[in-house]
DNA sequence: ATCAGCACCTGTTGGC
DNA sequence: TGCCAACAGGTGCTGA
């Protein structure tokens, strides 16, 4: 479910919520939620939180203690802030707080992963550069394409080369570009690279305005929706007329992944 | 290096 | 109405 702006938009959201809460204690509902090479989470007793920030598609929860807890959301992870008592649906793993809140992690289909670390870094977590960062330039991006025969639109899924792109973003920086997504990334002219990389900025950032998109049923920390469902041009647009020529817009699998593109812009 | 296929899970939706 | 297959904002592993 989650990509780049929703994850940024629900750490926005959570920070002012949990800042300086005390753990009282770790309640794991889901075993496998807690990732095998996780520090013990009865650890996290007494511990604060100081800061929630974001790497790639990453929550990363920095605490009192130095450590960094990570959460991954993958497809249906929810991270609320609640009253103890409160029953959560699919509640797989509660951060229970002295003061009689929690922070509560809910995933349906079970995929989502949390982790305390001592150390974190990109590396550690085996992402690449930020697609937000500002050393993502030219020259960087370039170096990711080069020489690459794979789809565009896998390289840009590729979260160990750039990190926080997901399947909607992919889809609609490609459309923003006016590149199809099946196209090899190495095959791209210079202005083609430059188009790509300004699109997906420009798509990332407008989705992070508009608090994410909610096609499904995505919420913030807050359990509120995104809005930028409302402006996606190709994406869940299967048959559906383009927005910018009236052509059908196309649906295929790539790499398993519906991919969605318009026939008449995209080339 | 790359890629298809499958695994992990559960819920929703659309077709017959 | 009911059943079943297809599909879902993700990722990791295996084997060709």
């Amino acid at each position: 479910m989650p990509e780049l702006p929703e994850v940024e938009t629900i750490a926005r959201g959570l920070d002012p919520l949990v800042r300086r809460r005390t753990i009282a204690k770790a309640e794991i509902l889901w075993e496998r939620t807690v990732d095998a090479r996780s520090i013990p989470l009865e650890t996290l007793r007494g511990d604060s939180i100081e800061s929630v920030g974001r790497i790639g598609k990453f929550l990363a929860i920095g605490l009192r203690s130095g450590r960094t807890l990570t959460v991954h959301l993958r497809m249906t992870g929810r991270l609320t802030v609640a009253k103890k008592d409160t029953h959560v649906p699919y509640e797989r793993l509660a951060l229970v707080f002295e003061d009689g809140d929690k922070l509560s992690f809910a995933d349906a289909r079970k995929f989502g992963r949390i982790r305390l670390l001592d150390e974190v870094s990109s590396d550690v977590l085996g992402v690449g550069i930020d697609a937000l960062s500002q050393s993502l330039d030219a020259a960087a991006f370039g170096s990711i394409v080069r020489k690459r025969t794979t789809p565009v639109k896998a390289l840009l899924l590729d979260q160990k080369r750039i990190a926080g792109v997901g399947n909607i973003y992919a889809n609609e920086a490609l459309f923003r570009a006016r590149i199809r997504p099946r196209r090899p990334a190495g095959r791209l002219s210079a202005r083609e690279r430059s188009a790509l990389l300004a699109a997906l900025r420009r798509v990332l950032l407008r989705a992070i305005e508009s608090r994410g998109s909610s096609v499904d049923d995505y919420v913030d920390a807050e359990g509120l929706p995104g809005d930028f469902q409302k402006k996606l041009n190709v994406y869940g647009r299967a048959g559906l007329p383009c927005r910018r020529c009236r052509t059908p817009i196309k649906r295929i699998v790539l790499g398993q992944r519906g991919t969605f593109y318009c026939p008449a812009c995209q080339r």
